[in-house]
DNA sequence: TTGAAAGCGCTAACAT
DNA sequence: ATGTTAGCGCTTTCAA
């Protein structure tokens, strides 16, 4: 089954084993120009008898060519980005071209390497999320020479193609639907954002609107690691002891929210009367909660979906322009935001 | 910023540049060999003033050496393989190798595609997940000739090194600690299990571990598809409907037993007096539930960072003969399981 | 400490 | 329909 040696096949190892050329062996295991069914045939048995797996190295600097797609994302334990990706994969799966994912750790530093390590794989193209991104990085991007896609946040200049949302219009119309629905004492509960520019969007778009309305957020926190969950419960716990009076928290994520929730309801609280919660992410691991908090989508299937094709289509024909793409956040009322 | 052209940058633009040899270039590059500190100086600025990114693909097929790791997992939505990725991650950290993953979605044939894919790029190892897979993919797996890991099941035969918990020895140990609980009626709630392999396999040593104390499943369902909260939700009242004298459920995995949970929490149930729960996973996002669902630790964060570690080691050592490594997967009681 | 030559395994381009 | 030749951009090996 191996072959004697440790050496891995080669096309010649197959042109040899079958009386044809390389050349030709590598037309019919690319499905390229014109061979004989017979030739063809006797090929493919060959390859298949010795077990060949081609070494796509070799073909890619010989035609410098990589169908691969580079995907850089902050994390893959999210919930965010897992959905994302089937987007990507998705649409690429219509396609010769393959994702191929880095993880940066929300780090710009590793951000930086990362991308440089995958550059230095010369791939198709690049899905990167976020419009922040060190200088060194947006020059190796810029350099690259391939179509570039950021994705999920649209509040900014990018680099080539951009698609998502607008963060900042997101915190916006959440702040609206929840004036709207009567709430007047608003907290928020969210993750530190120092490095979390679309939280940070939110929240400024959030307190502006608020503002504008003349209202002021009446308390806030913000935390990092730990259960979200947990986190939730006890966030609104202390927010809740210090301000007794809110009427309404909104959470940067739907798992903290969830985990207000579950405290509010096992402390009796009338959800959405007395007070109301929004999330952020329409998370469908949620779906079955006692309640349905309210939330709003992000698109990030279709963001995906959306990203992939556009660096499809810059593949298929490189002299395309930049795209920019802003999807429109929906809310979800769920049954914590009381309706206008 | 961009060179004038479109062409890639390559050593010989950067060797030109700096006055120096490609390959006095390349060693600066690759910290090898001997080189006065002024040159090396030189050829570091001048790399970096162009904006030089190194071509990995020649590099690899002139030295046939390629640092990534084939990574092969079903899901990236699981919860599961998030965490398996973490080990893996950490322990690569500490060399030069790096992941790539490779997703199935649970298809063997998928499974098979994404494997010869992954062969072509010539990865320095593998990781892949389960220990069943077509014999094409096993034929491919011995014939690479590069070390390979199974992960998270060791109940068969690895192609060559494997590391994971014995799923079937879940299942019993499982069954005991119900039994062992004072539990009598038993029920069953779990994923269709035609293609997950490690769910059948605990299904059997439950089952198998309940017949040898005269006890049978006194009911059982399988879903496929959908929040497994609202599942857990659904199946637990079925179930309830249909047998009300159920004592315990043995779910196959947290989601559904949390959807379970949630569910027999509205409707009063006395957990873990009058019905016993327990899932499978030890899934972190769920502490913070209103009552701590049992379950089975499956070490999936300690599988990765062995399987990393025993690639890491074969690579630099190919004479290493194959590892088997058999966690003990430890039950977690939670409140949800009435200890003996 | 530096450089020159050869070649990794494949494919583009050009024969035949 | 098939074969030949010349690289792709780097590293290995050997020479200076």
């Amino acid at each position: 089954m191996t072959n004697s040696d440790n050496r891995p096949l080669t096309l010649r190892d197959v042109s040899e084993a079958s009386g044809v050329s390389e050349m030709t062996v590598s037309r019919v295991l690319r499905n390229r120009g014109d061979v004989s069914d017979a030739t063809r045939e006797r090929v493919l048995e060959t390859a298949k008898r010795l077990g060949y797996v081609p070494n796509k190295i070799a073909g890619a600097l010989a035609s410098s060519r990589v169908n691969l797609v580079a995907v850089i994302i902050p994390s893959m334990s999210n919930m965010v980005f897992p959905e994302v990706m089937t987007g990507i994969t998705e649409a690429l799966d219509e396609t010769e071209l393959q994702p191929v994912v880095g993880i940066t750790g929300y780090k710009p530093e590793k951000e930086e390497k990362v991308l440089y390590e995958m550059l230095s794989w010369r791939p198709s193209g690049v899905i990167i999320a976020g419009i922040e991104h060190t200088e060194a990085s947006r020059a190796m991007l810029r350099a690259s020479g391939i179509p570039v896609v950021e994705i999920m946040d649209v509040d900014g200049t990018p680099v080539d193609s951009v698609v998502g949302i607008s963060h900042r219009r997101a915190g916006q119309k959440m702040a609206e639907a929840i004036l709207k629905g009567g709430y007047q004492k608003i907290g928020f509960l969210g993750t530190k954002m120092s490095l979390d520019h679309r939280a940070r969007k939110r929240f400024e778009g959030f307190t502006e609107t608020l503002a504008k309305n003349g209202v002021e957020i009446a308390d806030q926190e913000f935390y990092t690691g730990g259960s979200a969950l947990v986190k939730g419960r006890e966030m609104t716990a202390a927010l809740l002891e210090r301000e007794p009076e809110i009427d309404f928290i909104y959470y940067s994520n739907d798992l903290i929210g969830a985990g207000g929730l579950l405290y509010l309801l096992e402390k009796g609280a009338k959800i959405p009367q007395e007070i109301g919660l929004a999330g952020f992410n329409g998370v469908g691991l949620l779906d079955g909660l006692p309640m349905k908090l309210a939330t709003m989508d992000a698109c990030r299937h279709d963001t995906g979906r959306k990203a992939a094709e556009i660096i499809a289509a810059r593949v298929n024909d490189p002299s395309a322009g930049p795209v920019r793409i802003a999807m429109e956040p929906k809310i979800t009322y769920g049954q914590t935001l009381r309706r206008p």
